[in-house]
DNA sequence: TTGACATATTCCCATATCGGCATCTATAGT
DNA sequence: ACTATAGATGCCGATATGGGAATATGTCAA
């Protein structure tokens, strides 16, 4: 089975710099899609495609003006995302006061070595 | 060029379902690999994958305990995730108002139809 | 109708991925 | 030394991906 569509979700769609870029960009006002293309230093077709997935989960809204097609963010569609790493607020608070003991125990004697931490790709 | 790797960075490795799963168990305490594998109902070979991925963008850490290796979430790489979408809050807010007002103007006479929806895959 | 402009779609291709299974490594206990 | 247990790694195969270039669709304007 291979990875999970792009489309599949808001996580796999942001996965993605240049998305996340294109939300960014489209987060204030809405745009056609050749400002996209000129701000961000994209071909049009590659911003078409990205925009594509956008729209597929609902990450952007889009809206006929005569020949243009005018983009922009639906941030609604994110409020999962940003609830979902909010849950772990609390531990990464908790973590750096761990850090800063750590810090703090620097000027210490002799670290006991009784456990190894494993190599990362030698 | 093929997708991102999903050891590219924190985006990337959270799109797997799997893996946001393995983060929540591995967020209260450290537990080794079959608690996970039994805990989340995988097979271990695959837990010990998507470890490695976690492991490479920073959002577990280790420790060797005799045979076992104990597995915590390291919550500080979920922060900027966090930051990221958090920089999208006031505009999920004022969208929030837009839906509001666009659900009471249902009782409205006709909408001026000059503008129409593109259609999602028909 | 014809032409110009804006955007979308198609085709091609090298590649990372995930699951399942088998196998290898490492540590513990006797 | 031998066995059992925990975990990591390797191999396989089907598939979606993103960039680039070419082409298609769609809309306006004269």
């Amino acid at each position: 089975m291979p990875r999970a569509a792009t489309t599949s979700d808001a996580f796999n769609a942001i996965a993605e710099p240049r998305r996340r870029e294109i939300l960014s960009f489209l987060a204030l006002e809405e745009r056609p899609v050749g400002d996209i293309a000129a701000g961000l230093g994209v071909l049009q077709p590659s911003v078409s495609k990205h925009l594509r997935v956008l729209r597929h989960v609902g990450l952007v809204r889009v809206r006929r003006d005569g020949r243009r097609m005018l983009y922009r963010t639906d941030a609604e569609t994110l409020r999962p995302l940003h609830d979902w790493t909010g849950q772990f607020e609390r531990f990464w608070r908790h973590q750096l006061n761990r850090v800063k003991e750590r810090a703090e125990r620097k000027s210490a004697p002799e670290p006991s070595r009784t456990e190894s931490q494993p190599r990362e790709e030698p």
